[in-house]
DNA sequence: CAACCGTGGGC
DNA sequence: TGCCCAAGGTT
């Protein structure tokens, strides 16, 4: 028997195959057989999908699509909606700079183009929250434009085809060329597509099933017997702890206090109990004299949360007072309404190691 | 270009 | 259990 060490270059015919077999069924998604009977994707469903799939996973994404396309079926209604509707809708997904640049692209969308997105890479690109990546997909997937879709994903499955052996990030261009070249004039929003859900169901970071690839013919990585090694990534930095404090007051009605945090940065226009800064750590002492009033504040615990670049160790303290007292840039909330408000995940711990049973599902 | 920016699930 | 990772964008 003869064997071969060139392969033949990939395609995107056997791709399209494929997806055409063994494509993910998802909510936002026209699937093969849906567009078989004339079904077209709706912009609005794509791009807010793509927003909330940026570093997100599709499990987690899910209910968030739901809950936003039911209080929001068209990007007017977005787009008319109070921040802190959105913000508090957003709340537990994370990435909040995703959910405040989604607000102004609706708005934009609404007030400059006639509430009809644009349909081509450049035009989303000018958009609020729109990138490279966002772009292509949006004007592939919406628009049927031939536009070269690069996420981890398809990073991912190009790397190893292509044995590439540049680290990330600085591979990206290369890669985005590949891409480009494979990507087909017909049908490139299902390639697109169908190379993520490659990535996702086949190609995976960690033991790839490359017998069930279709491109198990010209992958130089498996050729190599070592996909794994690909995507090559730069080493990552290790993750500074940061201490500080936060105060949860009650009122005998059953009132907390809660503020807004500022616009920028981390978590930033979303809600808030009062806290210290987060700093390095600082011997001890997690100042009790940040408190947001003079009290009996009595510890009650502490709270471990893990960021993207750094690891915070929060010190909570409570106190209950009688009746509301006047705090600037602060407002008392009902426990029984802390469900609506716009609190990331860091702050629920918070306020769940001051009150058990403040949050219906909350954890221990 | 590198730092910043969340969260939950899987192994 | 700690680490890796998931449909990235902005500054």
């Amino acid at each position: 028997m003869m064997t071969s060490t060139t392969l033949d270059a990939p395609a995107a015919k056997p791709l399209l195959s494929w997806y055409d077999r063994h494509h993910r069924d998802l909510p936002w998604r026209v699937s093969p057989p849906m567009a078989a009977r004339g079904i077209k994707a709706d912009p609005y469903h794509v791009w807010l999908s793509e927003v909330m799939l940026q570093q997100t996973t599709v499990p987690a994404v899910k209910p968030y699509f739901a809950n936003f396309l039911a209080r929001w079926p068209t990007v007017r209604d977005l787009a008319d909606a109070p921040s802190e509707d959105v913000m508090a809708a957003w709340a537990g997904l994370g990435y909040y700079a995703r959910a405040r640049n989604l607000k102004k692209c609706a708005e934009a969308v609404a007030g400059e183009h006639d509430g009809v997105f644009p349909d081509s890479e450049d035009g989303l690109k000018s958009l609020p929250g729109i990138g490279d990546y966002t772009a292509a997909a949006v004007a592939a997937i919406a628009f049927n434009r031939q536009a070269a879709v690069m996420d981890g994903n398809v990073e991912r499955v190009i790397s190893r085809l292509y044995a590439i052996a540049t680290p990330l990030p600085a591979a990206k261009p290369l890669m985005k060329q590949k891409v480009a070249l494979l990507t087909p004039k017909d049908r490139p929003g299902d390639f697109a597509q169908a190379m993520m859900d490659l990535g996702a169901t086949i190609c995976t970071p960690k033991r790839p099933a490359c017998s069930l690839c279709p491109f198990n013919g010209s992958c130089e990585a498996l050729r190599l017997h070592d996909p794994e090694r690909f995507p090559v990534k730069a080493a990552k930095k290790e993750k500074p702890i940061r201490q500080g404090a936060a105060f949860i007051a009650v009122t005998a009605d059953g009132d907390v206090l809660l503020r807004r945090r500022i616009e920028s940065g981390l978590l930033g226009g979303m809600t808030e109990v009062p806290t210290t800064g987060w700093t390095a750590r600082q011997d001890g002492e997690t100042s009790a004299n940040a408190a947001p009033f003079l009290a009996a504040w009595e510890p009650c615990g502490a709270v471990t949360h893990v960021f993207t670049h750094f690891e915070l160790r929060l010190s909570i303290y409570r106190v209950a007072i009688p009746s509301r007292i006047q705090v600037d840039n602060g407002w008392w909330e009902p426990v029984t309404n802390l469900e609506s408000q716009a609190l990331p995940t860091v702050m629920k711990k918070a306020i769940t190691a001051a009150i058990p049973l403040a949050f219906k599902h909350a954890k221990d």
